[in-house]
DNA sequence: ACGGTTCACTGATTCGCTTCAGTGAACCGC
DNA sequence: GCGGTTCACTGAAGCGAATCAGTGAACCGT
């Protein structure tokens, strides 16, 4: 393989000839240390004119950071993780850095390669959404990295900050409200990647069942609406048929109103849908999903703060606890006796 | 600043010596080049033994090269981008590679950054939807990394690959449907961002007005559900209400939506709405949205297809149009003379 | 048995920047 | 006017690989 590209690019070198500096001076110059203003404009001119540009990667290799934030995702097949991701981006490039996004799919063992490739490719900080929050390698890379988890809290590991969700109120929010309304058969939707072994938001589920005398018949829901769709169809054509569903995330609660249509099902009076994540399309169905509500924007800037604060030294170590809130809209209704 | 972390990752020099090879040796090894099979295998052994991985940052400072797929996106706010961006995102991965997600949020002059920025990060090939074709940047670029770009293709830029829409049959499909519905009033929203000068979708809109007859009314919509409902709101509200709007995305047409529950407007009775793009979603309001369908997923493979050959070194150079249909659902009605 | 290949591997250099350990000059108080 | 600081800057040594130009040995046909 042949030396990739002639790179005819104007190296920190050059800028020294043309100042007559050093390079190691121009390199401070640039970065505005130890050298004086004078010869940091002087620096900045010459610089302009040859038109420089540092090399991230040269900087990268010798100085062991890129100003890149890592961006770990559980599955981006998820449209409010979609948002997420996109979010989070944004609060990122404002705050002059830059999200180098990758995604888990939901698979622990993707989730471990791909946080240390993020380690590898020397990121300043990593915001991940863990697959597998009890995965030893979280301490590991935490010990040498600022590390922000949304969602689930790492277990075991010194991290930069938590923001997590009160996944155990969200569920009795969810159940409570679906009690309430009568139901007692109720479908739980879970997505097929949280096979993760106890899942917290699992097992609350189980939990809160139990105590609130439910019926409850766990689905796990593969990605993406077509498949979804499918095994929501299946559920819906069985014959002992549940009153409602509570899909745990929007999305999956997508499938169900495309299997309801399909099916000439009505929502809610054949069957209610409860959906989790409140994912802005939620509100513009007919009828519109009744979800539980996580506070997107807070938690982007909780998780951009925290992680742009621990990668320029601070170190906070805050866990935020985001608390959900039932969006009631008209996806669910009273159960009635069939 | 302290030299970040006490990094200490195994180098390829301590598996040379681990071998009694030299670390040149080893490098060979590696990639399976020049190398005895029996030396291959030893050096193999001792790099998992050792847990030797090779730096990313290193390597791609020696050989120019990452491995990596740089994707430049127009405008993540827009939902059917995001979809693209997790397609195309997806796509490479099943290739072993991956994508650099960068996003110009409609700004050409943050696109050209970023694209200047994928190509300092060594990326091995760009796929790019350029808020602005006619940027001179893009020929440069293209003398030494493959682009490929989707959307409009890139003027006068020696490509390695275009996906092109056909934005042109997209909005006579449109506007002719409309026209057949008897809508004659159309107000036409369109994202804030193609404020490039005569973005050609844009231009195909005024021409096909003009053919069809058509009293067209142009509306730039912000960024953002909110924002757009906003717009749609004060249009809807209007006192020459149009009959129909064309909205150059779905993400605007959902706007439109939320703007119609807010004011008690029927869809299609009140008001047709049209759409552009073909999201996931679109299927699942009520009504239908009617909306000009693309591809997809043959563009997501497509580019995927055309950037990792070229980045392979085979030069292909193909250009695909796709071609656009319109996807009839129930958001457009007959126009009724009010 | 001899020049010519091929093969497997080595040493040195390179990529472009950061950083460490100085170095000399200016400046300080006394 | 003499030690001690501070200031502005320099030279050289990395960072961790890839790559180029060899180098000796084995092998080749004749």
């Amino acid at each position: 393989m042949p030396r990739s590209q002639p790179r005819k690019r104007t190296t920190i070198r050059e800028v020294a000839q043309a100042t007559g500096l050093s390079p190691a001076a121009v390199s401070y110059a640039l970065r505005g240390m130890q050298v004086s203003e004078e010869t940091i404009e002087r620096v900045r001119q010459a610089a302009a004119e040859l038109g420089y540009e540092a090399d991230p990667i040269a900087r990268a290799l010798a100085s062991g950071r890129t100003g890149m934030i890592g961006l770990l995702c559980g599955s981006l097949e998820d449209l409010w993780q979609q948002s997420l991701a996109f979010g989070i981006g944004r609060a990122l490039r404002e705050k002059d850095r830059y999200a180098l996004i990758l995604d888990a799919a939901g698979d622990p063992g993707r989730e471990r390669t791909l946080a240390r490739q993020l380690r590898d490719q020397r990121v300043d900080g990593l915001i991940v959404q863990p697959v597998d929050p009890a995965a030893p390698l979280w301490a590991q890379l935490a010990e040498t990295l600022p590390v922000v988890s949304i969602g689930d809290a790492l277990v075991d590991a010194r991290t930069a900050g938590e923001v997590v969700f009160d996944n155990r109120r969200g569920v009795t929010l969810a159940l409570e409200y679906l009690r309430e309304k009568g139901h007692r058969r109720v479908a739980v939707l879970t997505p097929t990647w949280s096979s993760t072994p106890d899942r917290p938001a699992d097992v609350h589920v189980t939990a809160e069942a139990e105590r609130l005398g439910l019926d409850i018949d766990v689905v796990t829901a593969p990605h993406g609406l077509a498949a979804t769709t499918k095994v929501a169809c299946s559920l819906l054509r069985g014959e002992a048929r549940p009153s409602a569903a509570f899909c745990f995330s929007d999305s999956i609660a997508y499938g169900v109103y495309a299997a309801a249509a399909e099916l000439g099902l009505r929502i809610p009076d054949d069957i209610s849908v409860m959906g989790y994540d409140d994912h802005p399309m939620s509100g513009l169905l007919t009828p519109g999903l009744t979800t539980v509500n996580w506070d997107i924007d807070g938690i982007v800037r909780a998780a951009v703060r925290l992680v742009v604060a621990a990668a320029d030294g601070q170190n906070r170590r805050r866990r935020i606890i985001q608390a959900p809130e039932l969006h009631e809209r008209g996806s669910v209704g009273a159960c009635r006796p069939s």
